[in-house]
DNA sequence: TGGGTGACCATAG
DNA sequence: ACTATGGCCACCC
C-alpha cells in the first residue's frame, strides 16, 4: 500500500492538477506542460505528471488517461493498472490511438490556458 | 543535508 | 531533422 506524502503546498498544487485534469471535455486530451503552463509553469510539467501519479493511487475521479505528452505519446500509460488500460479508454471516447500515440493529436489537443482562459 | 529520480518541455547546436 | 542539455520542483534514500 503506497501512501503519498501531500504537505500543504504540494497538497494544493496536486489538488489544482486534479480539478484541470476533470475539466477535460469527453474525447478530448492535453498535455502536462499544457496543464502546467495553466497552472502557471512556475511549476514544472514534471510536477504534473507527478501528481497524476497519485492521482492513479488515490480514488478520485481524474481522468488521467486524457493526459499525454507533448507529442501526444502515451507516456503514462505504464503506470496504469494494464499496459493497455489507457489506450482503451481512449479509444472508447473516440480517440484514436496507434502505437501508443494520440492519432491527430493537434485536433484532439485541449489547451486548459486557451478553452478555460478567464 | 545532499544527491538522484521522474507519466516533461524548451532551447541550442 | 535529431541529439544534448538545462530547468523545473517534489519525492525518496
Amino acid at each position: 500500500m503506497t501512501t503519498i506524502k501531500l504537505s500543504e503546498k504540494n497538497k494544493d498544487f496536486f489538488d489544482r492538477v486534479y480539478q484541470v485534469a476533470r475539466l477535460i471535455p469527453h474525447g478530448r486530451a492535453t498535455s502536462y506542460g499544457a496543464i502546467g503552463k495553466y497552472l502557471g509553469s512556475a511549476r514544472s510539467a514534471r510536477m504534473v505528471g507527478w501528481a497524476m501519479n497519485g492521482c492513479l493511487k488515490s480514488n478520485n475521479d481524474v481522468p488521467a488517461h486524457r493526459v499525454v505528452n507533448r507529442s501526444g505519446i502515451l507516456s503514462g500509460k505504464n503506470h496504469f493498472a494494464t499496459a493497455t488500460r489507457m489506450q482503451e479508454l481512449l479509444e472508447k471516447e473516440g480517440i484514436g490511438v496507434k502505437n501508443d500515440q494520440i492519432v491527430d493529436f493537434k485536433t484532439v489537443f485541449w489547451d486548459p490556458s486557451e478553452e478555460l482562459k478567464l
